[in-house]
RNA sequence: GGCCCCGUCGUCUAGCGGUUAGGACACGGCCCUUUCAAGGCCGCGGCACGGGUUCGAUUCCCGUCGGGGUCACCA
């Protein structure tokens, strides 16, 4: 049975590179009819976990992300928080102890920095003289005495190598006299990650490891505790990171600032803001922005782009599909697509994901999107049906990216006598040549109750032909007297969907200004 | 600094000894057009460098350079 884990730590947030690890295991896992495993990686006893983790559950909720066992569901190995495996974990480090293969060591901080600084000087790789280890009951009745508090490090190899069959990088050598003694449990007993890994590793039966390139050296000294205390070693899979926009650094949460100037980041991160303002969302960097999977929930991405979009960051199929479902990619994925170089984020293409997964929604689809940003918009609104809002969206057609972008459309819903004018529009169209043109045409309006697309447009064309005119030399000015702007929707489509009433209306408020 | 990983258009990538080095996004131009989108067509643009191996290297090997990760009583 293959079984794979996305192991978390509740920081308040989902990363986007960490969707794009979890979207990995979990296609692994069900490529191959196996599970995927939520663990929660809670090991320094953070308070408010449940608070900092149900962000990252919901966000894998929202993209479709669902887990075979861990938090909400359970399953036969929980708990499935670290913070609550300690006895396992100290049944580990106390067999270790036992084998030989870990030490009580009794130094300072400071005694190590002593050490380490010295290798450093010296351009060479650091190993502890052991000092301070304490491997009889008088070695550690000594220390005590002398008042030191005591650590369990790993007792690591000297001499040989240690070669990993990485199912992406193929065979990685490293020495073993490279490797430290790692810490395992510290001074106040609780334990470092590695050590609690590798034990729910085995407790869960994770066959696969499949994690980011970041955790590649730290494997040597997992696998040297996997076998010293007789475990089954997993395979590793360990996939390029998540880079900067136009870097090759690892993407981080804390660099916002540095990403805003990437245009293409900042582009993405603007149009999401100016929805988010309209909605009244708190916009502060720390909790949005385009690196959160939050950001795009609450701008009305579809989870499905974002899948996409970060299934091809380091994965391809072949040379030219790119469209793909959730079901497709679990009938299509396999590590051997998986890319070795690091892959970094790119902003423009994650929204052309969107465009085109947006282009397969109906209109019903799309207003049931749509709706929740008009009920949550900040703006005075008048009430309208559903079915005003279809043929808005209708209308609408592709310039609707996200569902947020509904509120671009917002003067349909605000009563006519509140209509906004961008000034800029109006000076350059309602001229003293078009409003002639404009009062006259509204008054055919007037006497004219068939308001739908198709009547209008031969309206209007008999109105050029009368006037010996083209249409734009009427109709910019036609579209900012109803809008208030000089761009929006089709003309025609514009009239038919606020009806004649509101129409006149706006007409004579623009020609009275 | 030690160790490890990586290196094809600006970006994501296909390529697994012989290709006019393919696609996508972005960008530029043209067409369509009532604005804005969308769509159609065309274009720009790449194998980091130097040695080998080979009849032949983007592809295999070595080195150089460049980028990155990791070396915590963080995860």
């Amino acid at each position: 049975m293959i079984r794979t884990r996305f192991a978390p730590s509740p920081t308040g947030y989902l990363h986007i590179g960490g969707v794009r690890t979890a979207l990995f295991c979990y296609l692994f896992a069900k490529k191959h009819h196996g599970q995927f495993i939520l663990r929660i990686d809670d090991t320094d006893q953070q308070r408010n976990v449940e608070e900092a983790l149900q962000p990252i559950l919901d966000g894998l909720h929202w993209l479709g992300i669902d887990w075979d066992e861990g938090p909400e569901i359970g399953g036969q190995h929980q708990p499935y928080y670290q913070s609550q495996r300690s006895a396992k974990y100290q049944a580990a480090v106390e067999e270790l102890l036992r084998r030989g293969f870990a030490y009580r060591d009794f130094a300072k901080p400071e005694e190590i920095q002593v050490e380490r600084e010295a290798a450093v000087a010296e351009k060479k790789t650091f190993t502890y003289s052991r000092r301070w280890m304490a491997e009889t009951d008088a070695g550690i009745k000594k220390f005590e005495e002398e008042g030191r508090q005591g650590v369990v490090r790993l007792k690591m190899p000297r001499e040989g190598k240690l070669i990993i069959n990485d199912l992406i990088r193929g065979q990685v050598e490293f020495d073993w006299a490279t490797e430290q003694d790692h810490v395992i449990q510290r001074t106040d007993g609780s334990f470092i990650y590695h050590l609690a890994n590798i034990v729910d590793d085995e407790d869960f039966e994770i066959s696969h490891v499949i994690r980011a390139e970041e955790h590649l050296s730290n494997t040597p000294r997992q696998i040297f505790m996997i076998q010293s205390l007789g475990y089954r070693l997993p395979e590793y899979a360990h996939l390029p990171f998540v880079a900067e926009p136009g870097s090759k650094t690892k993407l981080s949460k804390r660099k916002l600032d540095k990403y805003l100037k990437n245009k293409d980041f900042a582009k993405l991160m603007n149009h999401g803001k100016s929805i988010a303002d309209r909605l009244g969302l708190e916009t502060t960097a720390d909790g949005f922005n385009p690196v959160i999977v939050d950001f795009y929930r609450q701008v009305g991405y579809l989870p499905e782009a974002i899948v996409n979009a970060m299934a091809l960051v380091g994965w391809a199929l072949d040379d030219k599909t790119e469209f793909f479902l959730m079901k497709d990619l679990i009938r299509d994925f396999s590590l051997e697509g998986v890319t070795k170089g690091a892959a970094s984020f790119d902003p423009q293409k994650l929204f052309a994901f969107q465009e085109k997964h947006i282009l397969t929604k109906t209109v019903g689809e799309k207003v049931t999107l749509c709706m929740p940003f008009l009920e949550k918009s900040q703006s005075v609104c008048v009430k309208r049906n559903a079915t005003f809002l279809s043929a808005l969206v209708n209308a609408a057609g592709d310039r609707i990216k996200v569902a947020g972008d509904i509120l671009d459309f917002i003067d349909f819903f605000t009563p006519d006598k509140a209509l906004s004018y961008n000034e800029t529009d109006v000076a350059k169209r309602l001229t003293p040549e078009s409003l002639p043109l404009l009062t006259d045409f509204r008054n055919r309006l007037a006497q004219h109750d068939d308001f739908s697309h198709e009547a209008l447009e031969r309206l209007m064309q008999q109105f050029l032909d009368e006037k010996q005119i083209k249409v734009n030399e009427i109709i910019h000015a036609l579209r900012v007297a109803v809008t208030g702007k000089g761009v929006g929707l089709g003309m025609f489509d514009t009239l038919e969907i606020l009806g004649k009433e509101s129409v006149l209306k706006r007409i004579d408020r623009a020609l009275a200004r």
